[in-house]
RNA sequence: GAGCCGUUAGCUCAGCUGGUAGAGCAACUGCCUUUUAAGCAGUGGGUCACAGGUUCGAAUCCUGUACGGCUCACCA
């Protein structure tokens, strides 16, 4: 279903739409404008109720001056006399009073006519209290702001239609308190994130999102074309080379916070632009940030959920520390034996759970991993030991030359973050692209390609480093108790 | 990409095995000077997503299309 304001021919014969428009112009007819921008409220509703609605009608009724304010009208309740309605602006809801003794007479019939629900108003007035106790504004003056030409979605059920809160959300935010607190939690998680890094002394930067090599990361990119010099160029599926060109710069401890695209399927977990932060810090190593992420997530949910205990759908989720650290060939040792790891074994294994590993021993292990143990790590839990052949970004264990040192981060079943010590030797690292080189020509198409500008870069030489990226729109969700990833981006992608 | 489900008034929803469209809210006209899902009386409002088909007759059954939701696949 597309938007029905967007049909311009069903517009038309809209009686509301038509109506609303004839008081608009009754409006003008009488010297108002109905889009006035001379209004300045002095007050925001949360202030009027949180330093007065303690106070007595008696104290209220001795405060001199009037209060100013400004916002949505959500309500009407018209007595003939008198009237109540409620201003909704960005910090609230108070209710006013209109009475047809206590202000002109004219101003009070423009308010019954041509005032509408869903019309913005500023009102100026005293406080006081009604027989119920409400903390109200008796309306002395009345000032239309702008007239809304269509009417809001129905007062009690609000607005429930999936499509239409997706596609005209500021719909689904006039409407729906829950979505109004969900992106106030985004935003607030947003900043907490940055000022947690910004107290530790990291850099916050911006890099390209137009690559001429997507890397970074394994995924298909977003291709786009360069007209004047006649290039293709990938939207990023990843700041991840950009940032660490920063480090060898001597910017030791950076981050960006932004977009990222990923050219590929849409699902209640994957939107193909979404926001992820990804840090980077010299001088430390995957388990430094084991622990800076353990702080740092643990942070964003005491200053958000205010509780280490985070409900989502019928789950407890607990992030209360130290989390579990769980080796990804430990683990499959002990379900599987020593054999799992000898390579016949392997992809006959991969094989009978229909994995698809084109003969690449890492894709075969993680793939089995993930297939059995993903969905059990509820709590916050450092999945380690990655194979080196799907990592070749990242620094090899000292230990074993066939892992490197990398986690990700699970919660709830879901990847929440990824994090490795950085490949800095170059030499390595050309290897490394090389061995990706050959299995894209295997047909893994999305491996990563040849860098040699970022090759060069390390041999300038890049201090020991570890970098993180967290998935910001999927952390949203866990602590909004969101199930699908549309509920935390404002305008999620949707079929023309 | 596959399967299942959905699309009816501005909004939220009914509408059974086919018989020609309903409620609440919103709107409109009245009445009402402390209501808060205000109340009372009355009125208007629909190409039942779109296009075909079956039928005497389709919101209802069938096919296709569009858009959306969920699950799976791909993946991150």
């Amino acid at each position: 279903m597309r938007t029905k304001a967007a049909s311009g021919s069903n517009a038309m014969e809209d009686k509301q739409f038509e109506l609303r428009k004839s008081k608009l112009k009754e409006l003008r007819a009488m010297g108002i404008d109905p889009y006035a921008n001379d209004f300045t409220p002095e007050h925001t509703t949360r202030e009027l109720v949180s330093l007065h609605a303690s106070k007595s009608p008696e104290e209220l009724e001795e405060m001199e001056g009037l209060f100013s304010l400004a916002g949505r009208v959500v309500s009407k309740r018209d007595f003939g006399k008198s009237a109540f309605f409620h201003l909704s602006d960005r910090t609230g809801r108070i209710q006013a009073f209109i009475q047809k003794n206590s202000i002109d007479e004219e101003t009070f019939t423009l308010f019954r006519k041509l005032l509408d629900v869903g019309d913005f108003a500023g009102v100026r007035g005293e406080l006081f209290k009604t027989r119920t106790g409400e903390l109200t504004v008796r309306v002395r003056e009345l000032f239309f702001l702008t007239k809304a030409l269509r009417p809001l979605p129905e007062k009690w059920h609000g607005l429930q239609d999936v499509e239409t809160r997706y596609r005209q959300r500021y719909l689904d935010l006039v409407a729906n308190q829950r979505t109004r607190e969900i992106f106030k939690i985004r935003s607030k998680v947003i900043n907490l994130i940055r000022r947690f890094l910004d107290e530790r002394d990291f850099l916050e930067v911006e890099t390209p999102v137009l690559h001429p090599i997507a890397g970074g990361a394994t995924a298909k990119p977003f291709v786009t074309h360069h007209n004047a010099l006649d290039m293709d160029l990938y939207l990023r599926i990843a700041p991840e080379l950009y940032l660490k060109r920063l480090v060898v710069g001597g910017l030791e401890r950076v981050y960006e916070l932004g977009r990222t695209f990923r050219n590929e399927g849409v699902s209640t977990k994957h939107n193909p632009e979404f926001t992820m932060i990804e840090f980077y810090q010299a001088y430390a190593t995957y388990e430094d940030l084991m622990d800076l992420i353990e702080e740092l997530v643990c942070y964003v949910v005491e200053n958000t959920v205010g509780d280490t205990l985070v409900e989502y759908e019928d789950k407890k989720i607990d992030f209360k520390g130290p989390w579990k650290r769980i080796n990804i060939y430990e683990t499959l040792r002990e379900k599987f034996g020593s054999k799992i790891t000898e390579e016949e074994f392997l992809f006959a294994k991969a094989d009978s759970m229909g994995i698809n590993h084109n003969g690449i021993k890492g894709k075969a292990l993680t793939e089995i991993f993930e297939a059995l143990f993903e969905a059990t790590l509820l709590n916050p839990t450092f999945v380690y030991g990655f194979p080196l052949d799907v990592s070749p970004l990242a620094r090899k264990n000292d230990d074993d030359p066939e892992v490197v040192d990398r986690f990700e981060l699970y919660i709830c079943g879901r990847e929440i973050a990824n994090a490795f010590s950085e490949l800095n030797d170059p030499i390595d690292q050309k290897k490394r692209f090389t061995d990706q080189v050959e299995m894209k020509k295997k047909g893994e198409d999305e491996y990563h390609e040849m860098d040699n500008d970022y090759v060069s870069a390390l041999e300038y030489g890049m201090p020991p480093t570890a970098g993180a990226g967290i998935g910001i729109d999927r952390l949203v969700m866990l602590l909004t108790n969101s199930s699908s990833i549309r509920e935390v981006i404002f305008f999620p992608h949707l079929r023309p």
